[in-house]
DNA sequence: CTGTTAGCGCGTTCAT
DNA sequence: ATGAACGCGCTAACAG
């Protein structure tokens, strides 16, 4: 048996209307002399209707239907009227390709590259860059590099060849220098969640080094000295940044060797439930721990939630469940990011040559439990 | 203060080349008649190169160009080489637009319509439609209609307007007559999840009924009696599919009266919380309960993993964390019901007047403990 | 193997 | 207020 079950319903001529009658439609077309069968091969669909076979069932020129579609204001209530009769009879559809083509050869979709479609925290950015666009007619389309370096550029490749209006990235190539031709071109790129590497471009990013500092000022304020930070591989810019606002907080409390409880994974290197497991055995365990993203702090509710409730858990990124579970994160308003992504694209288009603007999203604690237990 | 920080860096004069630099810069472009000047910066001309300028770099004509870009194999690897040369130094990129237009006015992108982009299942389900996408150089446009039945139609115009070769869409309105004449103009449509209405078209959708009846089944095995079913609102073909799976495999059972076991939530009813609470309030109270879908699931665990884990439960939809919680689910392949929608709708345009597909997706029970708790 | 001509569907320009 | 001609960038259909 195969993977799946695959029915075939019914027989060929059920499918839809009978294709047949179909051949003997007349497409309504003046560049026919004759009457003109539909199409050459039996099933073949008819085809669509354009500008022109609009403005010849109304009676007006091509220029005149155009104006209607676009409303331009300069068509007598009368004539228009006529127009959008007839094309909602032929079901006509304006042809956005051609538009674009026309007005500049630019489509009017906007790609959001990101790197992976199962991060919840990407989808709710890629929600909010939708709903933003939409405002503006742009059509979002979303492209995935699969984590990989490499393949950044391929896709990037075939998005640009699409004439995509604007380019919001989570950057994940050690480099996109070649970005700054298409940005000459015209095209807005604006980077997300980290800063583009060697081109100087709009950014949306976390405040990281806020969330970390204030996870640590908390528990550093119900007494706990040894605080641990453990993160999954994602990519330098974000672990820097909380590490650093992590650092930054214990230095500030006169805690000056907190490198020992430091466990920054690489890729293909221990996961997070062996670096919490390796902190709880140290000769000084941390009495509290900080997860720098939402994979890690996945394994830390697999490790602490059910065998160590006595370890403080505070985790970076919200996630569902997280308050069923009593899980103190560090929270961020993930929508807001990608609507101001697609603001500063939107911004962009309207003005090529303005300073490029950084903007830079709040994090705030989310007391839920976890991250109130007091050292043992 | 406003809600984020924005900031920008350096002044006008410092982002990118200085515009007023481009309109002093001449176009390579024969139709100039003064001598050719390159642009001020790196050489690199302020408008897109097209297939012309190519053409005319290389010394040949734009057909040629055309040829080579579309790997048409009557070219002189001579020709093709200079052309491929000439190509890189203009940074020349294929317009798809205008291929699109002259290759009969459709795009070469494929949109998936879906209800909530925060979803995760749909997020698996959209990663296999791109990655099966991409392997015919297809590009995804993801839409979402915001659970409103409403949208659908102009979320669908607009993405038709963009002419999309595909449609792969989780129908949410009541009917989608409305794109019969698509069909027929050759646009694929698949309906994924849930079955259009109104409409003869390719489907994928899950195995549901298998998957509550294996979740009862196993719930039996192990003495249960007074088995529960609470589902969120979600869609109506969902809602029943398992609830009939559950009720089936019931009565096989010899179970009749299971409907006082059966909660099935209005938009703006009572909360998956609400409903198990009311469940085990009652006189002859269920000693398992089966969630219809993982946003019920989800209250699910709110609810029964803090107080009552004497409750034997299994969840329809597999979710992060629900192994480390020890969940027992109904699981199934998101990656693949998204596959082979993508698939369906390929084959469609190879080949629109073949008979229409059903495919329908595995579903199985994942033990976890939850789902193993013997009636107390 | 390569070039020429025409036109995809639409909007711009200029005319009326 | 409306229309005719032209061209956006590219490729199909024919040349040669």
């Amino acid at each position: 048996m195969s993977y799946v079950d695959i029915i075939e319903i019914g027989s060929g001529c059920c499918y839809g209307f009978d294709v047949l009658d179909h051949t003997q439609t007349v497409r309504i077309d003046a560049r026919a002399t004759s009457p003109i069968v539909a199409t050459p091969r039996a099933g073949l669909p008819p085809q669509r209707a354009t500008l022109a076979d609009v403005a010849r069932l109304a009676g007006v020129s091509a220029k005149t239907v155009s104006r209607v579609m676009s409303d331009d204001a300069k068509v007598s209530a009368q004539t228009r009227e006529r127009v959008l009769l007839s094309a909602k009879r032929l079901r006509f559809r304006p042809n956005q390709l051609a538009r674009g083509l026309r007005r500049g050869g630019v489509s009017n979709t906007v790609a959001f590259v990101i790197g992976d479609l199962h991060n919840p925290f990407y989808m709710s950015t890629a929600a909010g860059v939708e709903r933003e666009l939409a405002e503006r007619g742009l059509t979002m389309i979303l492209a995935t590099t699969d984590d990989s370096p490499g393949s950044e550029a391929v896709v990037v490749d075939a998005l640009l060849a699409q004439r995509v209006r604007a380019l919001l990235i989570v950057p994940i190539a050690e480099d996109q220098s070649y970005l700054e031709g298409e940005r000459q071109l015209g095209t807005a790129v604006v980077s997300v969640d980290r800063p583009a590497n060697n081109l100087v471009s709009d950014s949306v990013v976390l405040q990281n080094r806020e969330g970390t500092a204030a996870a640590v000022k908390s528990l550093l304020a119900i007494g706990h000295r040894r605080i641990g930070f453990v993160c999954s591989p994602r990519q330098l810019y974000t672990h820097q940044e909380r590490l650093l606002g992590y650092r930054h907080a214990l230095l500030e409390a006169g805690i000056t060797d907190s490198v020992r409880w430091e466990r920054l994974e690489e890729i293909d290197g221990p996961s997070t439930e062996e670096s919490i497991r390796d902190l709880l055995a140290m000769d000084e365990p941390p009495t509290a721990i900080i997860t720098g993203n939402n994979r890690a702090s996945a394994g830390a509710v697999r490790e602490l939630l059910t065998r160590r409730r006595d370890i403080a858990f505070i985790g970076f990124d919200d996630f569902e469940l997280a308050d069923a579970l009593g899980i103190s994160v560090i929270a961020y308003d993930a929508m807001e990011l990608g609507r101001q992504a697609a603001r500063l694209a939107l911004a962009r288009l309207d003005d090529p040559t303005g300073p490029p603007r950084a903007i830079s999203i709040p994090t705030w604690l989310v007391p839920r439990g976890s991250g109130e237990i007091p050292p043992s």
